[in-house]
DNA sequence: GTATCGTGCAACCATCGGGTTGCCTTACCA
DNA sequence: TGGTAAGGCAACCCGATGGTTGCACGATAC
């Protein structure tokens, strides 16, 4: 459960690839050229978001023919969302403990 | 709701940051100099690294005589997982689509 | 076979971002 | 009223990163 958090918000860091991911959601499969097109950069910029994409997981490639087709990939998703989870949900239970010992306080 | 995410997903990219994140919702609160004593960098390094995390909306600060406080916010976080969580459901939408499709052709 | 389409790879460039040092201001304390 | 502790500000350094161009190479189409 390492680092593959901290992978996963640099990825979703960028707004081109935050971008690409919504776009791969949404039509479940891609090539780089394809994406391109729906883009203002080059194929080869496009190619490396791919990469730091796929480095966290959140993407994964296969070459199919002489064409190399990307799909989405949410589970790394769900780890990132347990972690702001674990950080808000401490957070809010330190608050309640707080209002508890303010509580107890005020009582006697 | 535009780019909030954004820049919380660039105030969490970053390994320091993230720390601070975490230490800020354990102890509720805390100063520049007292987190640069964790941390293996300047103070002032640490003051740029609150101010992209205030920036971002997920921490608060506050001068309080002559030391400058800094509380967690996890709101922010929210709003993040919030969007993870929704590309992570229309790519799952997507999935569970297909399937029937098959399902049907495989039916008839 | 040959033309061509889609990629991968490498070099290169400019900007950004994380970190440092140095100095000046402000608040507390004796 | 002077000393000291905490912060803010600005300049600077350098490695990472987003982007480009150019080219070589496997797969397809004719």
């Amino acid at each position: 459960m390492g680092d593959r958090v901290g992978a996963v918000f640099v990825a979703l860091a960028d707004p081109s690839r935050r971008f690409v991911v919504e776009r791969l959601a949404h039509v479940g499969r891609a090539t780089s050229t394809e994406l391109a097109g729906e883009l203002p950069m080059t194929r080869q910029a496009v190619a490396k978001h791919l990469a730091t994409l796929e480095q966290a997981g959140l993407v994964h490639a296969r070459r199919e023919g002489r064409e190399t087709v990307y799909r989405p990939d949410p589970a790394p998703l769900r780890d990132a969302a347990a972690w702001m989870d674990r950080v808000g949900t401490e957070w809010d239970e330190r608050l309640a403990a707080l209002a508890r010992h303010v509580d107890a306080r005020r009582g006697r």
